[in-house]
DNA sequence: CTTCTGACA
DNA sequence: TGTCAGTA
């Protein structure tokens, strides 16, 4: 399912927003606390966003609002998470099954946006 | 028009 | 977290 968001080569941020249902704020303060979350800048200073990123971006804001977990404990969470995966020396899966199982609504979503991207003026 | 940083509620 | 200002 992460082909689902690995269409594109980059992202804008309006584009990560609509993607995640969160609010550009939240997540300039998420990189502030997260250093997995640090997206590259271009020469403009525009945050270029990879489908990585989003993946990310995800798996953080269910750790934060589904599993309730509070900032520091989902960046424990996340450092044993990337500890294991290196341990399993192929970059496998960074998730578990039943984070992925919370993550199914949003993938839909995010598959329905990638289809029929959302009309912009 | 979109995004950015910084400041402040 | 939310919002606003002044930019690039």
């Amino acid at each position: 399912m992460t082909e689902a968001i690995a269409k594109k080569e980059y992202y804008s941020m309006g584009e990560v927003c609509s993607l995640t249902g969160l609010q550009p704020h939240v997540l300039r303060y998420w990189e502030t606390r997260f250093a997995v979350l640090h997206p590259v800048k271009n020469r403009a200073g525009k945050r270029v966003f990879r489908a990585g990123d989003i993946e990310q971006v995800m798996l953080v804001k269910h750790l934060l609002y589904d599993q309730k977990y509070t900032i520091e404990g989902a960046r424990q969470k996340l450092s044993g998470l990337r500890a294991e995966g290196q341990l399993k020396e192929e970059r496998q899966q960074v998730m578990k099954p039943e984070m992925l199982a919370t993550m199914r609504a949003d993938l839909e979503a995010l598959r329905e946006l990638l289809i029929v991207p959302p009309a912009r003026k």
